[in-house]
DNA sequence: GATAATCTTGACTAATTTGCTTGGGAATGT
DNA sequence: ACATTCCCAAGCAAATTAGTCAAGATTATC
């Protein structure tokens, strides 16, 4: 398990698709633009989320990227490490006898968490992630109605206290 | 929040010397004997485990390290964030207007994701890990009575089914 | 069929991070 | 004094990240 801005790439890249779903085959180049993030590395990424069958594409005028199941079918630890690569060569790799009990001891407790941590974000889907997120826009909405406040720190709304995936 | 082989390194090391917890304090030297982890790495992890309170130092012979709080009292989270220098610089960093409304909101739902598995991390403190690691010794030992079996794979006594942390 | 939009692929590169080395200190128990 | 340990900073190779560039392949539309 690892977690990197490379996987946050990825797991905003997969909602700016859900967020649009429902208007098309979404091209790679809108999601560039609206996520700032580079066309070519956006690129790379969705091959490897074509891959694992994460998103579907359509080639030619009008086509791009769609979910590859319904956003709530498509959780947020998938995302991560299809386009990780997971490399995780814990030195004794399975091996379990590098040298004593006691070092492979604390390596399998570091694999036992790693995996605690990829069950808790395989339980959040991206649909989840929308939903929290529809709840703090009609918020934020409410608080600021109709307003443009540039300089605002909109950061006291954004708590983060809340339990989102109800693990 | 940043999860890579370097925080596990940190980890590592703090379940050594969790475990060597009652033997006065601990060198390097033995953590990078028993873990595989270079001396002078160790000694760069350390230096920020220190400044965040995280382990306690003891100089000149018969020195070493200890645990700053008691195994319960210290969790993951913390000595994953205390070595990750943690520059999640995303992009817009609280300013919330980087351009629209649609790419702050997506950052949002990163910056949020990312809290929750901090707050989970930091729900696992040393102890619970040392407890679980604890089970698993004695199972082995029942399965394995005062044997060496070196090609043995004990993985599946390790099924990471169980849940660690009780989130 | 020509054309343009779009995905697809691969090679290459710069910047950053990781993991480690080297070389010196400073403190302190014996 | 001396050996042992923590402390600290500079530097460095390998890996990874993030991105560029260039060439295709597919397909809707004119």
């Amino acid at each position: 398990m690892k977690l990197t801005t490379k996987g946050r790439y990825a797991v905003t890249a997969m909602l700016d698709l859900s967020l649009h779903y429902g208007e098309g085959p979404i091209t790679l180049a809108d999601i560039a633009q609206r996520q700032g993030i580079s066309l070519s590395y956006l690129e790379q990424l969705f091959s490897r989320l074509r891959k694992k069958s994460l998103v579907a594409s359509v080639r030619g005028p009008g086509g791009g990227y769609s979910l590859g199941r319904g956003a709530d079918e498509i959780f947020v630890g998938e995302v991560i490490s299809a386009v990780d690569e997971n490399i995780d060569t814990t030195r004794c790799n399975g091996a379990h006898n590098c040298q004593n009990n006691e070092r492979c001891l604390t390596h399998d407790l570091w694999s036992d968490l790693s995996n605690q941590i990829y069950g808790y974000l395989n339980k959040i889907s991206l649909q989840d992630l929308m939903d929290r997120q529809a709840v703090r826009e009609v918020a934020d909405r409410q608080d600021h109605p109709n307003q443009e406040q540039p300089g605002l720190d909109v950061s006291s709304l954004v708590d983060g206290s809340g339990d989102l995936a109800g693990a």
